[in-house]
DNA sequence: ACCTGAACACCGTTCAAGT
DNA sequence: ACCTGAACACCGTTCAAGT
């Protein structure tokens, strides 16, 4: 048990017999960690939250259930995979280019939202998660162009958390709205039908707009301003 | 079936005979929308998201687990009533005073972000679910209040989407911390020990940083500079 | 080193039935 | 009008066993 973790950690199996892949349907490569992970966001994308079951997991991938603990250590581990495998950054296209401080931030930022879209169950899960290798490599590297910029060491936390607080919620909202776009219609036309109750939110069909991008970048400069120095 | 719904709405039950309740433990009150909902927000409290299941939910009331399923439709139905009826909004304490719009604002923001954080399931569930009357309420004031601090109506939805997204994003990222104190430090810990990767973040000690309450303020603050008029 | 099936202790919900 | 138990189609994970 103590060995099963680190020894399956990235070995390659060295072919031990004749047979080439031991109990597989011929052809399918052999379980791995990185198949496994690969596999689970695919799950996810397809059918959400919910979606991923271990036992839909192993079927995509042809083995049994329980071959997956092998690489694995429960479900959860599977999320936590699966989650900073979809955060990797590549950083900006032209490299080199000295950018303003702001533009990089701002770069950086609209890419982790857009990551996190591109997988609309992510958002929500990160913040229940522990941060992976991918995650904090992108807070470091936020760190590092704020304090650069000029914020003291003593205001950078703040700044780093508002700026969290402000990605992750603008994220998690837009994710889940958007998940359910003729529910968003249906509340609207409810709210229309049964509200003198709400007169203002009605009036200006909160429910309805949708320039999300733009609210989302017009809320971060004002942030930006208060945020930073000059 | 369609007139389960409308019928068990809240109607208490004439006594039919000379039995009170007929198959409850003694002294119990009969179950009622109004019991389940409160009772489920106990057991949120106590056992979180993962700890509601219909089962212990009817265990708790005294209950077969289908009798909760005429109250309500199903699981889902009973997040969305525990999730609204924790965001009742009382309003601030001394009525009449004229105050500045601005401290209003701050006021709700805070006993909406409050209200969640003593029901810590509460904040990562409300993006997922359909806005409730509660929550309906709130947004409805805050935009009154905010249009009558001189918001244009062009502006009235940025404004309030991104100090939803602030708030919401602040909320769940606390309560999700909060929930794991140790684990914090364990995060911390095994930063420091792993990395030079992360210089900038190890040396701010981010994960350790708590001063969530002055951080939240902070942020709305320079958020309400940009969004208000004057 | 890697994979497996049987078994356990759970889930939410349908249905047909009771009072 | 309100409550119920049996049954169904699922879960995640332990364990003892196979190669």
């Amino acid at each position: 048990m103590a060995a099963k973790r680190t020894g399956a950690r990235s070995k390659r199996s060295q072919p031990t017999s004749e047979w080439l892949q031991p109990m597989q349907a011929r052809g399918e490569p052999p379980l791995s960690r990185e198949r496994i992970v690969a596999t689970a966001v695919e799950l996810l994308d397809a059918q959400g939250v919910d979606g991923l079951t271990m036992r839909r997991l192993a079927d995509r991938l042809s083995s049994g259930v329980m071959s997956l603990y092998w690489h694995v250590d429960n479900k959860e581990d599977v999320f936590d995979l699966a989650l900073d495998s979809v955060l990797e950054y590549r950083g900006p296209p032209q490299m080199g280019e000295a950018q303003d401080w702001r533009g990089e931030v701002v770069y950086m930022l609209e890419d982790w939202r857009a990551s996190m879209l591109r997988h609309p169950w992510s958002a929500s899960l990160l913040p229940r998660r522990a941060l992976g290798p991918n995650m904090l490599s992108r807070l470091e590297l936020l760190s590092n162009t704020l304090s650069g910029a000029g914020v003291a060491d003593a205001d950078l936390n703040v700044a780093i958390w508002s700026l969290w607080n402000y990605v992750m919620g603008a994220t998690i909202t837009r994710a889940s709205f958007d998940l359910s776009d003729d529910d968003r219609v249906a509340a609207q036309q409810r709210l229309t039908r049964l509200s003198e109750r709400y007169p203002t939110i009605e009036r200006s069909r909160l429910l309805l707009d949708n320039d999300w991008d733009g609210a989302f970048r017009k809320g971060l400069g004002f942030l930006l301003d208060g945020l930073a120095p000059g």
